[in-house]
DNA sequence: CGGGATCCGTTTCGATACTG
DNA sequence: CAGTATCGAAACGGATCCCG
């Protein structure tokens, strides 16, 4: 287990239970790479990377070791050259599937709304250029 | 709106959906704060710290500013001497309950798992000692 | 091909002290 | 009461170079 995730469950061990999906699930890429895992079952550390829009293979090595270190990913390596390196769902990890859609449901929901409020306060501020104009004109 | 946010929905506005409820949702006592405001209604600033368990009012202060920035919750300031400011929820918030008990859910169910195979490690690493013991006696 | 090592800038957390 | 100001420590994402 992360050493983080284990300080979370040991530490507070109550009422933060939110917070541990937090930690499990909030680094970067890791929703979309559950997500990726759990459409085409079994990828390659290359593919995933394509996939994703070619993060730095630092950051997507870490982000699965921590994936793994928290059980939600398997790591199948074999031994050749050139080196080959599969990913794919644990049980946990599958079982982590719908909080993941959720997540991405309420965001997408979200993401709209935000995206109207701010196409609304654009058209606002273009009506008092507007206003603006017309009085200094 | 919070840059933060709005710079993750500007962005990449695509395939991320899930990130952007993380970084809504995903500070330090964000969730419990919600929970708590759904569950209280409205509470004031002293209240909420010490349901939480007394976190730095500077921390305090940050979370909440931050969830009202991104629109989950909403602040009343009475002028008044002493001053009193109240919290609740928005109706964005209201709307994230179900991803945050979805949260809630998963993180504690996942934390339960967890516990038991760190108590299992744990009851291998005794045995293994006593095994050391037989064969050192 | 799939990383590890090293370094860096930013963000975040949190403690302490002070204020209208 | 409900913060603000300031500071330090740590975490995080990311870039660059190197390796078997």
């Amino acid at each position: 287990m992360r050493e983080k995730t284990e300080r979370i469950i040991r530490g507070w061990g109550d009422a933060c239970d939110a917070e541990i999906s937090v930690a499990v699930l909030g680094g970067a890429w890791k929703p979309s790479i559950l997500s990726l895992l759990d459409e085409h079952e079994v990828l390659r550390f290359g593919e995933l990377g394509r996939l994703l829009g070619e993060p730095t293979a630092r950051v997507l090595t870490r982000q699965l070791r921590e994936l793994e270190d928290d059980g939600l990913v398997v790591r199948m390596v074999y031994r050749q050259v050139p080196p080959k390196v599969e990913y794919r769902l644990s049980d946990l990890g599958r079982g982590s599937m719908p909080l993941v859609e959720a997540l991405t449901s309420w965001g997408g929901r979200y993401a709209a709304h935000q995206r109207r409020e701010l196409a609304r306060l654009t058209a606002e501020a273009e009506h008092l250029d507007d206003l603006d104009a017309a009085v200094v004109g």
